[in-house]
DNA sequence: TAGGCCATCTGGTCCT
DNA sequence: AGGACCAGATGGCCTA
């Protein structure tokens, strides 16, 4: 049976001697504490309730049993100083973990310094994330971004839910459940793309030399090429994407697809290089269903701009 | 204003 | 004895 120690023990007074200060108690001890050092407020606060206490042990009734220590105003003084001794460790431990949970939110696929995912979001994210990669490992099927996001989203909040939405550059409806005709919409953009699409979660060699870790690694103070996405504008803000990763291998060529504030969904193209605008495929798609002009129309501006191949159809 | 999130304090427990 | 870890309580801040 270990022995255990408390910070505060059972404590019986028994008379004013009590309170004599005892003559080998060292205060040295308690000039550092941790690693930072208590300011006098600190250690004034921590005697003024120490003597509180002392004040309010006279107040308890004695009891039976085994004769408690003696409880004098200077080992109340200590043992408040151990107190606040453990409390300063707790706090460094606190943070440690805290540094450690920041580490983790900069390896989940949605990180941004501006709107940080909360603590738990974050460790349901990272099992969500871990879950999903482990699942293609196993399989080795690459799932369409809609299946990806879906599975990172699961048990997620609204809110998260959005901001992996943006990181995949969908709409956030395309995660809930009864967006069926959504997810259709972008199965088109994903499956049926001549270009080569990359999945931007699913990182190949193309992306050996970059830090998908989160969006912000593209911001213009990072020094990395920032595009812009003048057709995301209007959306709602949890949903912007600052910048999405995954797009920036030389050789990708990806469908990118907006939302206006009417629900209207507009395509874009980008390349290494940035964005280009499919000036002819810039009508928009109402309700998101894409018709076989707007494919054709698509699939030519690609091929006349050398980034894919020839139609299919 | 209620609820979510967070930091901090605190006492209990386990371990060395 | 003392440190690490844990969970409950509390108060502050922020947002819908």
């Amino acid at each position: 049976m270990p022995t255990r120690s408390v910070l505060h023990d059972d404590i019986e007074c028994e008379d004013d001697s009590d309170f004599q200060i005892e003559d080998d108690l060292d205060l040295s001890e308690f000039d550092e504490i941790g690693k930072s050092p208590i300011g006098d407020d600190e250690i004034q606060k921590a005697v003024t309730k120490s003597a509180k206490d002392a004040d309010d042990t006279q107040k308890v009734p004695k009891k039976r049993g085994p004769k408690k220590k003696k409880m004098t105003k200077a080992r109340l003084l200590r043992l408040r100083m151990r107190r606040v001794k453990a409390n300063t460790r707790e706090r460094n431990r606190m943070h440690g973990l805290n540094d450690a949970l920041d580490n983790l939110r900069k390896h989940v696929p949605c990180y941004s310094k501006t709107q940080k995912l909360s603590k738990i979001e974050t460790l349901r994210l990272a099992c969500n994330y871990i879950s999903a990669l482990a699942n293609i490992l196993k399989s080795g099927v690459r799932p369409d971004g809609v299946t990806f996001a879906k599975a990172l989203s699961k048990g997620l909040s609204q809110n998260t839910m959005n901001l992996v939405a943006g990181c995949l550059q969908l709409n956030p409806r395309t995660l809930l459940p009864e967006s069926a005709s959504y997810s259709k919409s972008y199965q088109f953009l994903y499956e049926n793309s001549s270009v080569d699409y990359v999945n931007p979660l699913l990182g190949t060699s193309d992306y050996a030399n970059h830090d998908f870790t989160g969006y912000d690694s593209y911001s213009p103070s990072r020094g990395n090429t920032c595009y812009s996405m003048p057709s995301l504008n209007h959306m709602p803000q949890s949903s912007v994407p600052s910048m999405v990763n995954g797009y920036v291998s030389p050789r990708i060529m990806s469908p990118l697809q907006g939302y206006t504030p009417d629900n209207s969904l507009q395509v874009e193209a980008m390349t290494s290089s940035g964005f280009m605008r499919c000036d002819n495929v810039m009508e928009t798609y109402r309700h998101n269903e894409p018709t076989r002009r707007h494919e054709s129309m698509l699939r030519s501006t690609l091929c006349d701009n050398g980034l894919a191949g020839g139609s299919n159809g």
